[in-house]
DNA sequence: CGACATGATTCTAA
DNA sequence: TTAGAATCATGTCG
């Protein structure tokens, strides 16, 4: 076993380290061709086949299958739920509060969401390409070495995790850049502006119009809307805002909507508005008012049992409290 | 700068 | 789903 067979063997050998090391070259078919007409080749691969029971390298196959990476899942639950990854749906997030960054924001979601995809492709696609290469590669080996269905599905898997673990890092990176811009967005969308005095005007005359019963309709705040130039849900808040508000300060909220209620009176002349509030315009409406716990407002008649908005939270002592408290509360007031 | 006003958000309960 | 309540965060005024 000495001499030519031996030069012949190193022959084959330096092919076959040839094929290993050339990993994603393209192999000719001569040189395969070559190397299978080998007269070593059988020999070779009897050889190898007992190296290889003897090491027993073929026990290990699928039994760790990916337990679906949490991290992964986490990840791309996360995407989808931002509108990254899925479909394009529209701007995602909660309250339409605010315009003008809007578009901005959908602008630069839809960015992080090109350059996900792409990437997110690019990876695909080389995975694709790289897995074939290998298996290509394994299936021209398994001419000279003992390769099984199995062993190649398991190198497939590896390398695929490899591949998955470099989408995890691309993920993971977008979801930063999202919520980096989400937050920024979000910062944003509490950079709170006040209304316009108009808007405050219109919306207070509402709310004490409507005392008894301050909610408006979906068409009302549609209107109000308008009339303010905010959005519906602006309106909604705003009139959430203001019943809670009112309820908890009534003192301060009282001599507010005696303001608007003179006001009303005064722009639809003083007779019989005036009057059937029981109020009069200028003057301090806590003293003047005969009914300390009682409110006033256009449809007192709802007051009762009807109403909607229940006062009984309504507390005189805290009246008390708030009316030294709250001293320049209205002189905001006429500024002709 | 501190206190209060105010628009927006979040959480809970019905 | 919605109102209410609590809370957050900024705007505003003295």
């Amino acid at each position: 076993m000495v001499g030519t067979n031996l030069t012949s063997l190193n022959d084959l050998l330096a092919e076959v380290m040839k094929i290993n090391g050339q990993t994603l070259e393209d192999i000719d078919n001569q040189k395969k061709q070559a190397l299978s007409c080998h007269p070593m080749r059988p020999a070779l691969f009897n050889v190898l086949c007992e190296v290889k029971e003897k090491t027993s390298l073929s026990i290990r196959t699928g039994v760790d299958e990916t337990p679906e990476d949490p991290q992964l899942m986490r990840l791309d639950n996360m995407l989808v739920a931002e509108g990254v990854a899925g479909p394009d749906k529209g701007v995602p997030l909660a309250g339409d509060a605010s315009g003008g960054d809007q578009a901005d924001y959908r602008q630069k979601l839809l960015h992080i969401r090109q350059v996900y995809n792409e990437e997110l492709r690019k990876y695909e696609d080389a995975c694709a390409e790289f897995t074939q290469h290998v298996r290509s590669l394994l299936k021209d080996q398994s001419i000279l070495r003992p390769i099984n269905h199995k062993e190649i599905e398991r190198m497939v898997c590896i390398i695929q995790k490899k591949f998955s673990g470099i989408q995890v890092q691309l993920k993971q990176s977008t979801c930063e850049a999202v919520m980096i811009l989400r937050s920024r967005f979000l910062d944003a969308r509490r950079k709170r502006r006040n209304f316009s005095k108009q808007a405050t005007e219109v919306l207070n005359e509402y709310f004490y119009s409507h005392l008894s019963n301050p909610y408006p309709s979906e068409e009302a705040k549609e209107e109000l809307a308008r009339q303010c130039n905010i959005t519906v849900s602006q309106v909604s808040n705003w009139f959430g805002n203001k019943r809670i508000r009112y309820k908890k300060n009534i003192a301060k909220a009282q001599e507010e909507a005696n303001m608007y209620a003179a006001k009303k009176a005064a722009a639809h002349g003083l007779g019989g508005m005036a009057a059937s509030y029981g109020i009069l315009p200028g003057a301090s409406a806590g003293i003047l008012n005969p009914y300390p716990g009682m409110l006033p407002g256009q449809d007192l008649s709802h007051m009762g049992m009807s109403s909607a908005f229940d006062l009984s939270a309504y507390n005189p002592q805290l009246m008390a409290q708030y009316q030294h408290q709250h001293q320049q509360q209205s002189n905001l007031e006429e500024k002709p």
